[in-house]
DNA sequence: GCCAACGTTGGC
DNA sequence: GCCAACGTTGGC
């Protein structure tokens, strides 16, 4: 069982929309550290906060749960998709990706207020220049956040 | 819209 | 395999 954070611009997929949904497909990640992260460290029931980025107030708005192995992202061999990959072969595709199913919306926690704490001072989502959109979360962090800032 | 930080590309 | 140029991310 490991933890993680997952970033979606809430003008694409908003934690609305996957409370809506039920759960839906974490398409467009293609950077390979964060598909490497999703291919082979995650696993089915891993749990991960679900991250609102390119917004007015960026942070954590819920959480879900992975309910998919890894399989090929569509739209990269999707031309009208603007994540359209020309290079990935169809026979071995370059971008996968993992179902993600609604567990919970909880308190907002802004990227402001997760940086005002210590305990979480080397948490990889505060690290300089990050820019991973899918990375893990350590068992103390995701304690922290979840009982003391969350009070769930 | 700006810009710092970082990843990727491609020439050599 | 190096590295400069370029593109992208994402907070502000």
């Amino acid at each position: 069982m490991q933890y993680w954070l997952m970033k979606s611009e809430p003008d694409e997929v908003s934690i609305g929309d996957l409370e809506r949904l039920g759960s839906v497909p974490w398409f467009g990640v293609r950077n390979y550290q964060a598909r490497n992260f999703l291919r082979d460290a995650m696993n089915v029931g891993d749990l991960a906060f679900f991250y609102h980025s390119g917004c007015a107030e960026p942070g954590i708005a819920g959480i879900c749960e992975v309910s998919s192995e890894p399989y090929p992202d569509a739209t990269q061999f999707d031309p009208a998709s603007p994540y359209h990959d020309p290079k990935s072969p169809p026979d071995k595709p370059r971008w996968l990706l993992r179902d993600v199913r609604f567990v919970r919306r909880t308190p907002y926690q802004t990227l402001t207020e997760l940086r005002a704490h210590a305990e979480l001072a080397n948490m990889r989502l505060l690290a300089r220049g990050n820019r991973l959109s899918i990375m893990p979360v350590n068992e103390e962090e995701w304690a922290f956040i979840t009982k003391q800032l969350m009070g769930l």
